[in-house]
DNA sequence: CTATTTCGTCATGCCGATTTACAAATTAGT
DNA sequence: ACTAATTTGTAAATCGGCATGACGAAATAG
């Protein structure tokens, strides 16, 4: 007997549908399509009592994704209990395809994921994008994207839509770069730049990051906090499955939280922010390196090597993270703490004196800091995945599109 | 043509419901029903339109409500346009009441409110609790609470839960206080002190404070950060008009959020904290003051005096706050910061560092901080609330109980 | 006084899930 | 082997809930 709590809680699978026997059919639809999803190859019957319905229900749902392309029949199950073998029902491997591009500071990259997961297609071109304008980038992106359409069509699949991860803050209409820094762009509408006809999502890597974490990383919580560092310094904040992005959207700017209040002046105009400490560029001049390309591989390498000012200075930068993820731990007690991105690389260095540093400020268990297993992969996955998720959440919206 | 965004986005009205037809009706149920609470007087045309249902499945949701006790006909409009006048509903007086209860530190209070919003019955008795042992405190709130629902009855109203703000750590099962250091109490059930029969939520002041700014403030967005301080400093996150409770329940603890990495030593084992610098004890130390029962007060009364050590050091927490909601504002990106609480009352001499803090480390406009009209009236009206609020949500959950 | 507009309600139909029944396919038991 | 029991998938009937269309009621406009 108690009443209900009210708390944040985002709608997972099923967002806002309209409250009438469509809007029902179409979240049962969705439920249906992700059960068979997560649960491997299931009968009609197994996911009738997973979900609550009955199995004819259930039978007709299965008849539709099926005639959509979107569920498969694989034949009658092995049987080992008694009763007759249910027929088992998975995700199709030749259904709609979800593109995924980056556009990244020296390179290109654009890959396709079926239903199931599974990375059918991709390419990656090197070469430095740094200041070059974003019509010629676009435009290579744009044959990078033909070719891996192409090479999934040959495979049987369809283009469900395609998502970009930019480094650099995106608007709210999912369209338009505000500013990339890295990339010298701002103010640039992608969606007339790149090919028409796949509906379009434009968002920062760090943000697509978190999403491939949340949805491939193993046992990751649906609340955490993913950290990443280009050159700022960003954390996407993931409550219960869905990511926290702030009414003008630019949450997550970790780089600016405040370290030491009478640090170093920085761009935003405060003082001892955390990219002070922590940034790509503090580091290197702390560690009395020049910036130059490849400027995560030239820190590890030398830490690697033994290189005792590189260590120093990935030691302070983690105590200086480990100040600033403290109060953010505080404020919003995540389940995890995830190093994503570029970081990862630089793990072995930086967590010992972060993890200190937040064990000492810590009363009571102390968050647990862990290192994304999918590195600088994650951006470009999540983006593909965030297309594939589109569909699984509402399935009747691509079922005429095959 | 665009994609969903992927994004943490909580259910406001309309729980997690099965998604059946009787799911369906009580949902359509909920939305009448606040439609009618929300915007004054409505005939169900006009409810109808608003919410995409035709009048004749609307008249038949109203019959329902009417006959639960929750609506009432007022009667015929009065008529200013052509066409026959449509018959205005409103949202019953003489329905379900929430009662909402507070254990403060020197009080207890006791409030009853109706589905209109309006505070029907209240009892307040002052009286020192701290390091009162559990039994006897709730002993006599219970008694408050006996008298504030016969009150309540006696106007027609029948009690349809009970909601206790407590200050303390309140665990996610909304009945055990797992520690209230002003109290002197830890890990005490209240569902077995309180009376029974009535649906019971227990919670921090905090966080009821924050519902109560949600519900009742004048132009209170869906995001925004809601700070108050008792002995510690708790902020109440709320994201798309839902609480952000964290794993454990333990979000908003931003008191202990770093402010001076090398600063004096904190009860959390950390360095520097918050608290060390805007908590009540640390400003009545900074202030040359003795702590006494009204602390507040006598630094409001004092600071009013215009006693330049207390002013100084209000200045200095309100500065060292701007720090702290520096991180917090980077991080959220909120719609506007509120100060609550106890914290209302020493605003004016808070908010001005607080306020230039926090602009001069912000690049772009600067997040608006505000001080809550509710003043230390919020947690209690907050607890009633959430009753109330509970109701509009499922209102078929309590049809029969009536 | 009539035409028009809007409101509330009723009869009807459609859609979607449940209920009930049944054939099919397997295991367990004799 | 043969029967009983169990489970699956589907078809037919039923029920719940909203939409549609038509109607009387009550107001304004001319």
């Amino acid at each position: 007997m108690t009443a209900p709590l009210h708390e944040a809680r985002p709608s997972g699978p099923g967002r806002a549908l309209p409250d009438t026997q469509q809007g029902m059919r179409r979240r049962n639809l969705a439920r249906v399509l992700h059960t068979v999803r997560a649960q491997g190859p299931l009968s009609r019957a197994a996911v009738a009592s997973r979900i609550g319905l009955t199995r004819a229900a259930v039978s007709t749902l299965v008849d539709e994704l099926i005639r959509s392309g979107l569920l498969e029949e694989l034949g009658p199950e092995r049987p080992g209990r008694v009763g007759r073998p249910g027929s088992a029902l998975a995700v199709s491997g030749r259904g709609p395809a979800g593109i995924g591009a980056e556009v990244g500071v020296d390179h290109l990259a654009v890959c396709a994921v079926d239903l199931r997961g599974t990375t059918r297609a991709r390419t990656i071109r090197q070469g430095a994008n740094r200041d070059r304008s974003p019509q010629p980038v676009l435009a290579e992106l744009t044959e990078l994207i033909r070719q891996v359409v192409a090479e999934a069509e040959g495979e049987g699949l369809w283009p469900a839509g395609l998502a970009v991860a930019v480094p650099g803050l995106v608007a709210r209409d999912a369209r338009t770069v505000v500013r990339a820094p890295n990339l010298g762009w701002h103010d640039t509408d992608l969606g007339i730049l790149l090919p028409a006809g796949l509906p379009l999502t434009v968002d920062n890597e760090a943000n697509f990051g978190a999403l491939a974490e949340l949805w491939l990383g193993e046992d990751t919580p649906r609340d955490f906090l993913h950290v990443s560092a280009e050159i700022g310094i960003g954390a996407a904040v993931v409550v219960d499955g869905g990511l926290l992005r702030g009414t003008r959207g630019f949450a997550g700017e970790l780089g600016h939280v405040p370290v030491r209040p009478d640090g170093p002046e920085c761009a935003c105009g405060g003082r001892g922010c955390l990219e002070q400490y922590a940034g790509e560029e503090a580091v290197l001049r702390a560690a009395g390196l020049e910036p130059d390309e490849d400027r995560v591989g030239l820190l590890a390498g030398r830490a690697a090597q033994g290189d005792e000012n590189v260590r120093r200075a990935l030691r302070d930068a983690g105590t200086a993270l480990g100040v600033a993820l403290t109060g953010a731990v505080n404020l919003l007690d995540p389940e995890s703490v995830v190093l994503g991105g570029e970081l990862s690389g630089l793990a072995p260095w930086l967590l010992p004196s972060l993890r200190d540093e937040l064990a000492r400020r810590t009363a009571g268990p102390v968050c647990p800091v862990s290192v994304s297993r999918l590195g600088p992969e994650g951006p470009l996955l999540g983006a593909a995945h965030s297309v594939v998720r589109a569909v699984l959440d509402d399935p009747a919206a691509v079922a005429g599109r095959a």
